[in-house]
DNA sequence: TCTACATTTTGCCATTTCGCCAAACGAGGA
DNA sequence: TCCTCGTTTGGCGAAATGGCAAAATGTAGA
């Protein structure tokens, strides 16, 4: 038997890091806020209601899977969007949601 | 403080429910296949190379999210895509992932 | 150097996920 | 009705995940 899909094993495998790693509210909130500039992880630590080492995770998790990349500036590390189209998916999802 | 973050945290809980379903490899080559029509889950099975109990679970998962639908004809019921959108997605993911 | 600050790493625990197997369910057909 | 086929559900163990707290790391300033 042939297979009937279009790509192979190894891209699924990337593509599906990519999706778990935007499987958690916590992590897309990151998206969200990341979306208008860059922040640093005590700003985002702020803004979740999370321990900083539980923020520091998630973000390691997005950094990973490349949907986000790091500056060490001084004491502060600032974390800014690296894969801005993901936006345009949540449009989709929003038809989607919307019609239960 | 006030948010910062332009959605609420029920929009992101429901949006990361859909990336969640979608963040594993064998969920996502079931979308892509049915990217071209519908399917049973026999044909799925084969397709994937997991127990059937496997696969009947991966699709509850899809269809929970709202990304498959399924139709009982007869014996066999068949899965199709509900959410086509996915698709452009992924090349949003390949350029990134190109990039390394 | 010592201290303070920002972040990451480690450890731990509760919960979830993923795979298989076995059992149960449901629709035909004999 | 009984049997078979296609699918779903339940249960199990191994592994991964998410949270906090504590310890470790690194950078800047006194």
């Amino acid at each position: 038997m042939q297979p009937l899909y279009t790509q192979n094993i190894k891209d699924f495998r990337s593509r599906a890091a990519v999706m778990k790693a935007l499987g958690h509210p916590a992590r897309l909130m990151v998206v969200d806020v990341l979306a208008r500039g860059e922040r640093c992880v005590c700003e985002l630590t702020d803004l979740l209601g999370l321990d900083i080492s539980t923020v520091s995770k998630h973000l390691r998790v997005l950094k990973k899977a490349g949907i986000v990349s790091d500056d060490k500036r001084g004491k502060q590390v600032f974390y800014s969007l690296r894969m801005p189209c993901v936006l345009r998916f949540f449009e989709c999802l929003e038809s989607v949601l919307a019609q239960g």
